[in-house]
DNA sequence: TCAAAAGTGTTCAAAATACACCCATGT
DNA sequence: ACATGGGTGTATTTTGAACACTTTTGA
């Protein structure tokens, strides 16, 4: 019989994190290569593991990415858990988790997490079972282990609508952005073009994005006004009035 | 070890479902008083329980609500998890564990599942370790079992939020409603007061609530229009343009 | 005839949309 | 001097918000 507070590994729960990047032109996300492959041609993951028992679902999450990645100190959002028993049923997936678990046959659930980064201020460095950890434009993704492609769509969906909501945008972007950026993120986020002028509008009439007295450097143009996010002024989203 | 495809409890998944139901008044939530109570003079939970570990997790909400309650055929939505080690700890749920769980110990992981139901269209009959099956008015909720009253505050919240989104409100009202009816569960749900003009014009607009050829029979006063929601014209919510 | 809720329009303010040119910089 | 992206304003349409009286029915 296990015990609650023992310092184990639940071989039933696991997290998944999807890791979205941006590096100024599209979005990626954050997947490792699996340690060892087996017979697999460089099969993709999440990185996502089991949970202990003594730590919360945050912590974990927390934790199995700094494991797999070196990747820390960045807000991990849980968007849905997915439970499916039948999301274990590649051959290549059976064989990988009789290599590494201790109960292999196990139904897992997974707590699937997400977070966006900027990709120049991290380094990713693998380590446990990762044998690299790269990133790769969602678009370009292929096919992934386990349920994972399910995991990353609805994570992107999610994304999309907490847009309006959350103020995601600017943890894309480096602490002082252009307002050109911020458009840029929205556009490629929502997968639509908006008008520069009316986005300007609505964006300063917020109140949460603040011009500084400082510019852009070096441009062959003329150099754009640098912005801030002023987490304090921010109240919950675009406001948007329903009745 | 444990196998996957066996029929058997896995002692480290819950669900909890968070029932809620309108009777044209007042928004209440479906509880249950355990069997056995033991010390306790009636504590009331969620229900929930141990999910099996060859049905998914949407299947398993829906088991643990027919079986404690006798509800079935109702749609649940999946909308946190919650896994704090910590979320069990008064004396009187630790006991209540030990006297009804194989593993009482076991660290457990709880997927919360809402739904919105009209409370005169079911008839709860406690079953399994449920004493009593309970309408209770959300405002009058008490202290629940483990961590419930949490599991219940993000659910409304949560509600509140997808009011917008999707067609939950209708869910709460009888086929045929008038917009008078429709009107009440948004002020309710919302906790604020609309103008009756602004409202209808407004969800008529949507186009996806049609009125009928019928009215309601029998009122002491001018009877109204019903009308119906029509899921193939809805298609995402009320519009909101962002930008 | 009264009580009770249904149903209906207009005005004003705010927000969304569409749209085109000049500006500052580096090369 | 030219290429590049930055930055700005206005007119029109659409949406939101505030607000009060007449209608139909059963008792």
């Amino acid at each position: 019989m296990r015990e609650t507070s023992n310092h184990e590994l639940n071989p039933n729960v696991s997290v998944d994190n999807v890791i979205l990047g941006f590096d100024d032109d599209e979005i990626k996300v954050l997947l490792i290569e699996r340690q060892p492959a087996g017979s697999s041609n460089g099969s993709l993951a999440l990185p996502g593991n089991l949970i202990y028992d003594d730590e919360t679902l945050d912590q974990a999450a927390k934790r199995v990415l700094m494991e797999l990645t070196g990747i820390s100190d960045i807000y991990l959002q849980q968007f849905h858990t997915f439970g499916d028993p039948g999301r274990i049923t590649k051959k290549q997936d059976i064989e990988w988790l009789k290599a590494v678990r201790a109960h292999p046959e196990a139904r897992v659930i997974t707590v699937a997490y997400f977070s966006l980064i900027r990709i120049d201020e991290y380094e990713p460095t693998p380590s446990a079972f990762a044998k690299n950890a790269i990133w790769v434009p969602v678009d370009e993704v292929k096919s992934l282990v386990f349920d994972h492609n399910e995991i990353l769509n609805k994570a992107l969906v999610d994304v999309q609508q907490k847009l309006y909501h959350q103020p995601i945008a600017f943890k894309l972007l480096p602490e002082k952005f252009t307002l050109a950026q911020l458009q840029r993120v929205y556009e490629i986020i929502l997968q639509t073009e908006l008008d520069k002028r009316n986005f300007r509008r609505k964006i300063l009439k917020t109140g949460f994005v603040l011009p500084l007295d400082e510019k852009q450097q070096g441009v062959a143009h003329k150099p754009a006004t640098l912005y801030m996010f002023d987490q304090s002024k921010f109240n919950g989203g675009l406001q948007v009035s329903h009745f």
